[in-house]
DNA sequence: ACCTGAACACCGTTCAAGT
DNA sequence: ACCTGAACACCGTTCAAGT
């Protein structure tokens, strides 16, 4: 880690993203990347101490990108929507770097700055103490648990192909043992992550405001 | 992919699980399983078809092993935060794998067979439909995030220990900023992971009987 | 039929040398 | 002060040969 110069941090960090997001995250090494700056492979750690450094990199640089409006909005619950809508969708902008996400835990400003926000509307519903902290974890790890299901194909415009797929693994393994799966599978044909994600979210929500009314009295 | 002597496939799987759980995720490697196994990298290849199959097969191992009361319980509350937790528990017994677990989409068995389990219980609870669809994708989305909580040290037996890290990492930048994270943290402090992750579970559930209630009228 | 060593094309990183 | 090629100890997998 020495002081740099052929080429700035943010380059790297660029760089380092958009390999990832074109080859995925497998193809990201320390000689792909020091070859798509032109350098030699050893001028990186002008820049980063290790290899897992750059994995680091690309999740900050995908976090930074989750957008919503900072300003506090009249209901509570429609703040939360935006919050988690918006972490969910800078990941689900860069599918190629779900699994470096997953495998880390991030402590980046960005990420910190959604929980700060998420926790400041939570606790405008009402929420405090150990229900709040519950509440907190369990929005979180429904956001993050939503993008791990994302992981099958990047996006798929194709709910429905993927559904079917699904159905026929699933009937195959005999209609008796996993009628249920079969069933919400054919559900699943006619949905979109989308919807699901904010259905599952309003479950949630729907949770806290009743505990938080409970808690009131 | 030939037919196989010198051992057994699942031989195979148990000492892939084992150098996990021992030496950790990446550790393993075609190699290194195969020495432990007496035998030349090559002949793994008879049992398994990529480096990819052994994680395949890690992943299967940990999660064939959730296990819950198969009978129907009296509450589908209870019945439904039993299989979550099974499920929980087998992959947080295993700190090593989740980062395998976590980063691909499993179609084992015994997955299966915990989905078709839950699916049971909350239509037993009164959700049907896009509704429970969602109540679904929720929970599990839930579990799995939960377990990516995990990552940062394998089970904190000092979980006070990690809040305690992680006040000072949030205060160092500045208490005016991320005052809702830092008094989440003192929170955090006095708590323990499962009694949060059921704590998590409750809200969800009581989201659910709350539209279940909702969706009968 | 089953097993495997040598070889190939990678990888991250140390080290010593170049400017 | 900054950059880097050669070298080392790994990796998964192909291929041809061993029994």
């Amino acid at each position: 880690m020495a002081r740099p110069r052929k080429f700035s941090r943010d380059r790297l960090q660029e760089a380092a993203l958009a390999i990832v997001d074109e080859q995925g995250a497998s193809a990201l090494s320390m000689r792909v990347l020091a070859a798509r700056l032109g350098a030699g492979p050893m001028t990186l750690y002008g820049h980063v101490a290790s290899r897992e450094e750059l994995d680091v990199l690309v999740v900050e640089a995908v976090l930074s990108q989750a957008s919503w409006s900072r300003e506090p909005h009249a209901d509570w619950r429609q703040e939360v929507r935006e919050i988690a809508l918006a972490s969910w969708r800078a990941v689900r902008a860069h599918p190629h770097a779900i699994p470096l996400i997953l495998t880390r835990r991030t402590r980046s400003p960005a990420a910190l700055e959604a929980g700060e926000a998420l926790l400041a509307a939570l606790a405008r519903g009402g929420l405090g103490g150990r229900r709040l902290l519950h509440a907190f974890r369990a929005i979180t790890a429904f956001v993050t648990g939503f993008a791990q299901a994302e992981l099958a194909g990047p996006l798929a415009a194709n709910a429905g192909q993927t559904a079917a797929e699904t159905i026929e693994r699933v009937r195959a393994l005999g209609d008796e043992r996993f009628a249920q799966l079969v069933a919400l599978a054919d559900q699943a044909a006619t949905s979109d992550p989308e919807s699901e994600f904010l259905g599952g979210l309003d479950i949630l929500i729907a949770g806290m405001a009743a505990f938080a009314e409970v808690d009131r009295r």
